[in-house]
RNA sequence: GGGCAAGUGGCGGAACUGGUAGACGCGCUGGAUUUAGGUUCCAGUGGGGCAACCCAUCAGAGUUCGAGUCUCUGCUUGCCCACCA
């Protein structure tokens, strides 16, 4: 028997000669590009199986892709600002800056350990001030755009972070770090104008057809486009007018309230000095609620103002409340409450006594019966003047131009996504390059003073602004008029620097620009992205509204959308739990390189589930793949002498059924990696299964076969099929079948139409439907041909019995069913 | 409450376009090798029946010569959104 196969010496003295070779070079010749890029992993500390399963899918995508001949973009990097290096920082008193090189060089180390074939000549760390420089270069040309602005708006603060969180991060009303309960505040702050691309962020979404639908439906509820109508009601005794936002505006006559959220301005301007009281009350009362607590009290409850507003139309006089349902951000912050026809205002409208009026009315039905629950759909007009008569459809737009001929409303497009917030009140971030100097304003750091580098040193204690204390880095000159001025103390959303990086691993050494717009139109944009669910709205849409801005400066060409296709692969439990220190069950990567071994591990990653599946990490599940690899070498190993003799390019004729089933096995499993490759489905568990077979048969020949031409080539392509997934064992196979170069650079096994076509079929006979017997047969074999062989059978017989033959059904080499 | 996805042996899964259900692996059972354990190798492994056969892809209906696959209803699970006017 050969050696048992050492995993550890191979797996290390293979990783030592990539990385002293650099055969993972990105190459820039006349081949086809293709872009594979695993999301920028934030360098959190140890890496585990779970990330494991990410990087092997990219990887084991890059070396397949590499080996059917493109040219392969493959980088790595480390999206390394953000609040765990500060919080490192506050426990424990480490500088940011330390903690988080000593954790990439760690990453790092183990994603080599690996076996992944990074282009490591392009890595980035986007806290790195060549890096960051590029940052706060985009927010300036994003600023020139008018698309970078600061304005007070009410915004989303977590108080145990101690920063103001984007929309998009918050979750459930909860800090999508800590889950702390999100408060509401007033704070002048950083917004980037995505609002601006809005109809195009989501007519992209339609042309990407490499997206999981699933995605795309979540960013399109996202952006939440509305159509609908803006329109006024006057206020009785007053000049003031109450804008209100509505899709349903072929309601307007049953309007019997009107609902104003509680910050709405208007609010003390019109209440009466009877209801001040009440309705200060009411507000306050919600004001001091959480954004929590505010969103899960369902129960609808509200306030009379005291004043009332005028129907435009029908000049009813209808009351104006103070709601806690209708919210400030969205629309106008107002609505005309229409009961019949809403299921909030009927809920709202019930508990305060409101009247009901029914406007709409169900297709053929005309009599009005009282309402005991709103009637939501379209219908016809009922009460509703000179629109009377009208379908919901119809009327939306007559009754639109009616307001807009009066000078009071007009079509509307309204969106459920707000601006993106960027700008953070912490210290380990990018700092936002702008002045504030007392007789200029509001002042651009210019392009030749960038960076504006974030200081060392700065005390970190989670309370208030560590940048905003720092004297050193506040005091500046400003750049227009050389006055003393101040620096903003805010740094970027760490979500800035992920936007863009995978344009800068295209040229990621340019100290003149961000990257070169020539080398974007050549490797620009990423092929096939790779990573978790959790990025649906926050990175990949903050990330595809950058290109469209990037697209539209002509610094990137072509399609106008980052990703070409995106794959969301399933996380990796341990025993069937969720990993987690606590549980005390992480599978991490440096264990695993040492117990089972690296090629071990990515087998049974790619064989566990589907990638894009929820994949279970048991000590029996990786066993069976230990097994296999051990299977591969002493199957092989002891042949590689015999072996080189073979041109693994030329497909020797067998002798034998069985040898034919060997040469056959080989082409399958080529065929079977390619074509999931190519169809980008990924599912290479089923190349692996084939992979077995393929083994299983070798292995049961090659002790009685030695000599065999199709044993000994079969050895020889072994580690040409195996080397995307088991890359060390394949390149040490190589080596020992006499090769000096790497088996990663070679093309991959071509799949011979010689050795996956068939001699015997089996062609299924049945009778109304069931099976009744098999014929071997050969492919080709014609319907009569067939039938005459199925008479012959004596199950086929007893079933036809002399019942007349009413139909017959041959699908070519594959059954024949006749009908009795 | 709404939307989407999914339910196949003891387990992970295969069957991609309606055409041999359960490939491949894990586990389990028996045997061989071994001082023993482990390793390795061989055989078996959805359920029922002596057998011919019958029953099986969450449940029920439908379409079809034929349904795991298509349609409808219900159940279960997972994920996402949840006052967005």
């Amino acid at each position: 028997m050969a050696d048992t196969y050492d995993f550890r010496a191979v797996e290390r003295k293979w990783q030592e000669r990539w990385e002293a070779s650099g055969i993972y070079a990105t190459p820039d010749d006349g081949r086809e590009k293709y872009y594979v890029l695993e999301m920028l992993p934030y360098p959190s500390g140890d890496l585990h199986v779970g990330h494991a399963k990410n990087y092997t899918l990219g990887d084991v995508i890059a070396r397949m892709t590499r080996m059917l001949g493109y040219a392969v973009l493959h980088p790595m990097g480390w999206d390394s600002f953000g609040l765990p290096a500060e919080n490192a920082a506050i426990a424990r008193g480490a500088d940011p800056n330390v903690w988080t090189r000593e954790n990439i060089a760690n990453m790092q180390r183990q994603v080599r350990l690996m076996g992944t074939s990074y282009d490591w000549s392009r890595e980035i760390t986007t806290c790195d001030p060549e890096y960051y420089r590029w940052n706060q270069w985009i927010f300036l040309r994003l600023y020139e755009q008018g698309l970078a602005y600061k304005r007070e708006a009410p915004v989303n603060w977590c108080p145990h972070d101690q920063t103001v969180l984007a929309n998009e991060q918050v979750i459930d009303g909860r800090c999508w770090r800590c889950d702390t309960p999100v408060e509401r505040r007033n704070l002048s702050q950083w917004f980037l104008k995505i609002t601006a691309y809005a109809d195009r962020l989501l007519a992209g979404l339609d042309e990407l057809e490499g997206w999981p639908d699933r995605t795309k439906t979540m960013q399109r509820n996202w952006i939440g486009r509305s159509e609908g109508t803006q329109y006024s009601f006057g206020i009785e005794n007053t000049e003031e007018r109450i804008s209100v936002f509505t899709t349903r505006v072929d309601t307007l006559f049953g309007a019997t309230y009107l609902a104003v959220a509680p910050e709405h301005p208007i609010v003390e301007q019109i209440v009466t000095k009877k209801q001040a009281a009440g309705v200060r009350e009411f507000a306050q009362s919600l004001r001091s609620k959480s954004e929590l607590e505010r969103t899960s009290l369902m129960e609808k409850a509200g306030v009379f103002t005291g004043a009332y507003a005028i129907n435009p139309l029908s000049h009813e006089r209808i009351p104006i409340w103070v709601t806690n349902y209708v919210l400030a951000e969205y629309g106008t912050g107002a609505i005309g409450g229409v009961p019949a026809h809403d299921e909030r205002d009927f809920d709202f409208a019930r508990k305060n006594g409101l009247p009901i009026a029914q406007v709409i009315a169900k297709p053929g039905s005309d009599i009005t019966v009282p309402l005991t629950e709103p009637y939501v759909e379209d219908g016809r007009l009922i009460a509703s003047g000179d629109f009377t008569g009208m379908s919901s459809a119809r009327a939306r737009k007559a009754i639109t131009e009616r307001l807009a001929a009066m000078g009071i409303g007009e079509a509307r497009i309204n969106y459920r996504f707000r601006d993106w917030l960027v700008s953070r009140q912490r210290y380990w971030g990018t700092p936002i390059p702008i002045v504030y100097c007392s007789a200029c304003g509001e002042v651009p750091v210019p392009d030749d003073r960038l960076p504006v580098v974030l200081p060392a040193d700065v005390p970190i204690t989670g309370e208030g602004s560590p940048l905003a204390r720092d004297e050193r880095f506040i005091n500046t000159n400003c750049p227009k008029c050389g006055g003393p001025a101040k620096r903003e103390s805010d740094t970027m959303d760490t979500f800035f620097e992920s936007s863009w990086y995978y344009l800068r691993y295209i040229d990621p050494r340019n100290a003149e620009q961000p990257w070169d717009p020539r080398k974007a139109a050549k490797w620009a944009p990423v092929d096939q992205y790779i990573g978790g669910t959790e990025h649906t709205v926050l990175h990949l849409l903050y990330s595809r509204f950058f290109y469209k801005f990037f697209h539209d400066r002509g610094w990137v060409s072509g399609a106008d959308e980052p990703f070409t296709r995106l794959f969301h692969q399933g996380f990796v439990l341990s025993n069937g739990e969720k990993m987690s220190k606590s549980r005390g069950n992480v599978v991490g990567i440096d264990q695993t390189a040492d117990t089972t071994g690296v090629d071990a591990m990515r087998l049974f990653l790619m064989y566990v589930t589907p990638p894009e599946d929820t994949a279970d990490w048991t000590e029996e599940g990786i066993s069976g793949r230990v097994r296999f690899v051990n299977r591969v070498w002493r199957a092989c190993e002891p042949l590689t002498q015999a072996a080189r003799s073979v041109d693994v390019r030329s497909m020797p004729e067998p002798d034998t059924p069985e040898e034919k089933a060997l040469l056959r096995a080989v082409h399958v499993a080529a065929k079977s990696a390619i074509d999931e490759t190519r169809s980008r489905r990924f599912h290479y568990n089923t190349t692996i299964a084939k992979l077995d077979e393929y083994v299983n048969a070798l292995t049961g020949m090659v002790q009685t076969h030695r000599e065999s031409r199709a044993v000994l080539y079969a050895v020889h392509a072994l580690p040409l099929i195996i080397a995307p997934f088991a890359p060390h064992m394949a390149e040490e196979l190589w080596e020992r079948l006499g090769h000096a170069t790497s088996v990663h650079l070679e093309p991959y096994l071509e799949p011979d139409e010689r050795a996956l076509a068939v001699e015997e079929i089996t062609l299924v006979v049945q009778v109304n439907g069931k099976i009744r017997a098999r014929l071997q047969a050969s492919p080709g074999i014609t319907e009569d041909d067939a039938f005459r062989l199925a008479l012959e059978q004596s199950g086929v017989r007893a079933q036809l019995d002399g019942k007349e033959i009413r139909k017959r059904i041959f699908v070519p080499d594959k059954l024949l069913n006749l009908v009795v």
